[in-house]
RNA sequence: CGCGGGGUGGAGCAGUCCGGUAGCUCGUCGGGCUCAUAACCCGAAGGUCGGAGGUUCAAAUCCUCCCCCCGCAACCA
């Protein structure tokens, strides 16, 4: 960071649905970097904020039964609450629905206009009249409009275009001359890589909704998400005070790597079109995954709500957990247990107990008067904290949060032994004592300081406790008495059921067999119709005996007529994990066997009734919920004697073996 | 050959781009200290760095092939 000012920001969110750890997690790493930077008394700027418009937020209105600009100030205010809590720093919040993002967008529309850079044409697709909108591939059921259930008509939609492609290899020697423009480097080798295929132009305007800023020249047309939302990053610094010159371009955007693409070619592409500088560095941070490394969702009941991390410990604990534990721009798996043993271990017993033993010392020894910054020897040559500080700010520099808060650890850690090692709890004669302990509140000084961007409320606590101020990083070590007060452990010691968790885990209980998790049952095809769109499938409608039949793919067009399957009754994997087939839903999979002549046959149950559990004897079945494909695949099923087995085991229905015209060791699935 | 991420002491991770004695935290064991939140400090044990080849004086790191896990994608259904 060579210059003497820094613009920082975040994603803008889009506010259709409630914030989440995401959310929370990109604005802490942001606001560390924000306030690293004050804390060296650089001039900064920290932008976050909203992206308002869009199909998505309208018919979320229409849901609410409001009006897109009240449901969005509402939500808004849901947001700006997260981060009042979380203590995120940011300079400016601006929405896009603001008149000062509307006329910057505007304007940077007509600069590419004027660039040559925009163009008319059209796109097709499938519309449906009655939603008067577009429908992707994968929302259509049927080939039809799954809402109104009428069939789609293919028309083209007029839109303007922005001509992406002529900006591909000046972005990427872009990219190329500048290896720290994209962080961490993974990713920009992941560009780099994806530059070299045809950057096609991008539709930058849609006519099928108004939510949106309208199209210069022709309001028929609201800008679609790129103008509009990657704007804000320019238009926040335009109003209410003209901050553009004094902040652009921007030293850092802090982004997801859902859209990578987007802030590492389209955003450059624009700007370059419109005259502007490009910000000097896109920083991509991962995902937060649950304890296991899996996505956190809904129906998996694995999500973690930041705010009852927050309730539950601290904001502080949380930011510091965020900052140490992850590994700057990669994933990272949310683990409560992990938390509460950083807690008690980094936060409670290295800082915690050492705030306390210095400050007890201070009182019961000294009076609780010390006098720190003053020329201190013991300070210097035992606690010198240069190295620390210097190691702190170059990793900030690096976007190594995590790194600079090790580096810090490190200190505190020298601070516990260094007291070890001078005992001053011995130490009788004053003038000494008040060497070593001065020593001593003084590292807490620079500690606070240092700690003050990834926990700023504890870093005030322990000013407040040892009677220090607070100020910039240039300030530590001038000369002050401290007035030292009794203080309370920061961090009370929790006890946790973590360990008891570990050791239940050292004897997990014996593998269930794979077969246990398949619920397989009796079906009856009662009607078979060519997939629209798939020269491979059927779809079936399937009576599992359940209130509603099922609509079930199957990739047996290649080997059999509708006839042939209408009326016929199958073995069907009722607890497969649905999935959209080319646009058909399916909800499960007809067993059938693989031929060594290349023939696929359904399985036969015979005469048992629909609905009619198939078992192997021997295995009791506790069905998964949503069975993966590859959970299913870890229990092979074959053919054996014209019967289908599991490990040489017939499967039965309650009227007999599951039979199948196959020769022995044949695949069923 | 769909795209991407990952496989490093008991647990969680760094290191891999730019090859050079395998590092950190927790846990375990031994010792010290007793100011402090049963805390702090010192020391030790514990790893063929997923597997197999190759390049090199030297490979966790570079090259080739393979296996496993996790996302996304998919005419796997």
């Amino acid at each position: 960071m060579s210059s003497n000012r820094f613009y920082i920001t975040t994603a803008i969110d889009y506010p259709n649905s409630v914030p989440h750890m995401g959310h929370a997690y990109e604005k802490v790493v942001a606001d560390f970097y924000a306030r690293a930077a004050r804390l060296r008394g650089i001039d900064t700027h920290f932008l976050i904020g909203l992206d308002e418009h869009g199909q998505k937020i309208q018919e979320a209105a229409d849901n609410a039964g409001t009006d897109p600009q009240s449901f969005v100030d509402e939500k808004a205010g849901v947001f700006r609450a997260l981060y009042d809590k979380l203590e995120i720093s940011h300079d400016d919040f601006i929405r896009t629905s603001e008149d000062r993002h509307h006329e910057f967008a505007e304007d940077l529309y007509r600069r590419l206009k004027e660039s040559g850079d925009i163009y008319k044409d059209h796109y097709e697709g499938d519309y449906c009249i009655s939603c008067e909108k577009f429908l992707t591939a994968s929302e259509l059921v049927d080939g039809k409009c799954p809402i109104h259930e009428r069939p789609t008509t293919v028309i083209k939609e007029d839109s303007y275009f922005f001509k992406l492609g002529k900006y591909r290899d000046q972005v990427r020697a872009h990219i190329e001359a500048n290896p720290g423009f994209i962080y961490p480097d993974e990713r920009r080798r992941e560009i780099l890589a994806r530059l070299d295929d045809e950057v096609r132009d991008l539709s930058i305007s849609r006519s099928t909704f108004d939510w949106g800023i309208p199209v210069p020249d022709d309001p028929e047309h609201v800008l679609y998400v790129w103008v509009d939302a990657l704007s804000n990053y320019y238009s926040a610094l335009v109003r209410p005070n003209d901050l553009t010159e004094r902040f652009w371009p921007a030293d850092c955007h802090v982004i997801g790597k859902d859209i990578l693409w987007f802030h590492t070619m389209i955003w450059p592409a624009m700007l370059l079109s419109a005259g502007y500088e490009l910000p000097r560095q896109v920083y991509v941070h991962g995902f937060i995954l649950d304890k296991d490394g899996r996505k956190m969702a809904k129906h998996l009941g694995n999500v973690v709500d930041p705010m009852q991390v927050v309730e539950e410990f601290s904001v502080d604990v949380l930011r510091y957990y965020f900052l140490r534990t992850f590994s700057s721009g990669k994933d990272g798996k949310f683990s409560v247990d992990e938390l509460e043993e950083r807690y008690n271990s980094e936060l409670g017993n290295d800082l915690g107990n050492l705030i306390l033993r210095v400050s007890k010392l201070v009182q019961t020894k000294l009076g609780g008067r010390v006098q720190v910054g003053a020329d201190n020897p013991e300070f210097s040559e035992r606690l010198a904290p240069d190295a620390t500080i210097e190691e702190f700010f170059r990793c900030a520099d690096a976007r190594e949060h995590n790194r600079a808060m090790e580096s810090l650890w490190d200190y505190v850690r020298a601070t516990n032994a260094y007291l070890n090692d001078r005992a001053p709890w011995r130490i009788g004669d004053e003038t000494e004592l008040s060497k070593v302990l001065g020593a001593g509140v003084e590292a807490l000084r620079v500690i606070a300081h240092l700690a003050s961007p990834a926990m700023p409320a504890v870093a005030a606590s322990i000013a407040a406790a040892l009677g220090f101020e607070l100020g910039r990083i240039d300030d530590v070590g001038a000369p002050a008495e401290c007035e030292v007060r009794p203080s309370t452990p920061l961090f009370p010691r929790r006890e946790t059921e973590a360990k008891e968790k570990q050791k239940a885990k050292k004897q997990p209980a014996a593998p269930e067999d794979p077969f246990s998790k398949l619920d397989i049952r009796v079906g009856r095809i009662d009607e078979a119709r060519d997939h629209p769109d798939a020269d491979q499938l059927f779809v079936l409608t399937v009576d599992l005996g359940e209130d509603e039949k099922r609509s079930i793919c199957a990739g047996l067009r290649a080997h059999l007529e509708a006839k042939d399957l209408t009326g016929r009754k199958v073995a069907v994997l009722a607890n497969l994990k649905p999935a959209v087939l080319r646009g058909v839903p399916s909800a499960g999979m007809v067993l059938a066997s693989d031929r060594a002549d290349g023939a696929v046959v359904p399985v036969d149950p015979g005469e048992a009734d629909i609905g009619a559990s198939i078992q192997v004897e021997g295995i009791e079945t506790k069905p998964k919920k949503k069975l993966s494909k590859s959970n299913f695949e870890k229990a092979p099923l074959t053919a054996k004697g014209g019967v289908v087995v599991y490990k040489d085991k017939p499967l039965r229905t309650p009227a007999g073996d599951l039979a199948v015209d196959s020769e022995d060791g044949a695949t069923v699935r």
